[in-house]
DNA sequence: GGCTAAAAGACAATTTATATCTTTTTAGGA
DNA sequence: TCCTAAAAAGATATAAATTGTCTTTTAGCC
């Protein structure tokens, strides 16, 4: 339960890597595979969800590549992660209620709201800047 | 990303059920099944790692079934969880940080371990007595 | 011994995750 | 304009996890 997939730590890698390059810097996709160990293929593929929502800007053929979509202290984990994972939710019911015909009168229900909130809290605290920041 | 499984849900599901029983009265496993919307043999097996480790007792034969292993406030829904979904780690290198060789300068793999901490202290936070409690 | 019910283990279907490969589109430069 | 570079898009493949089911065994009660 609860494990980020290798999808969702790559695209960490990957925009924490561009984060940490100069915002006018294109990088290429193969340098960035190569840079944070993702198989370039796999990548790209992220990056494209990517640059689909904005988070980064892509530039095709010669001198092409990617670069940050915005600052790196305006984009949140939490926008990363859910960019390539989906809303963060717990359990289904979480998503839509609906679901189960239980969830009137659930006791379990709120907890699993708990954690959503206080995960999404975590993640949203924190920017792709600190992030790419040295130790 | 952080999804409880049909088997999380299905176990939590059935020992808060059994929770709301007196303690000493024994269920059929078949009982609980139905009366939680479960798939019979599946929550079998649930309930086989839940005996194992003593939060449930089980009971064979003629009158058997199954009963709480302890009173329910004193069993959290974190100790459920866990006891099916195994540990909960947002990311493999909180379990095994050897696994990754960036942990040790890594900058994202600290929040994960704040995710696991949060999370696992709204979970550790409830008891199936609350859970079972009407309403 | 015969009935009941859980324990244990093998097996199967479906879904998700984890990629790879090919083709297409866009852009720059000679 | 033609060639090359590089991302976009889509199809496909493999492996693993999820979600069960079925059968056989063991234990307990009458
Ligand atoms: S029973 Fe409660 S926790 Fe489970 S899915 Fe339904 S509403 Fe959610
Ligand atoms: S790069 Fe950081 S967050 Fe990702 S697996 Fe390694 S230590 Fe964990």
């Amino acid at each position: 339960m609860m494990e980020l997939t290798r999808k969702g730590e790559y695209a960490i890698r990957g925009i924490v890597y561009l984060a940490g390059k100069p915002l006018d810097k294109v990088c290429l996709l193969s340098d960035i595979a190569a840079a944070v160990d993702v198989p370039p293929t796999f990548l790209a593929k992220i990056f494209q969800q990517f640059s689909k929502i904005g988070l980064v800007k892509s530039f095709r053929g010669t001198g092409g590549g990617f670069m940050l979509g915005r600052a790196p202290e305006n984009i949140t984990l939490l926008e990363v992660v859910e960019a390539v994972e989906g809303p963060i939710v717990p359990n289904r019911c979480v998503a839509i209620p609906a679901n189960c015909d239980r969830s009137g009168a659930c006791n379990v229900h709120p907890v699993w709201r708990r954690v959503q909130g206080e995960v999404r809290g975590v993640l949203n605290g924190v920017t792709l800047k600190e992030l790419s920041e040295e130790g």
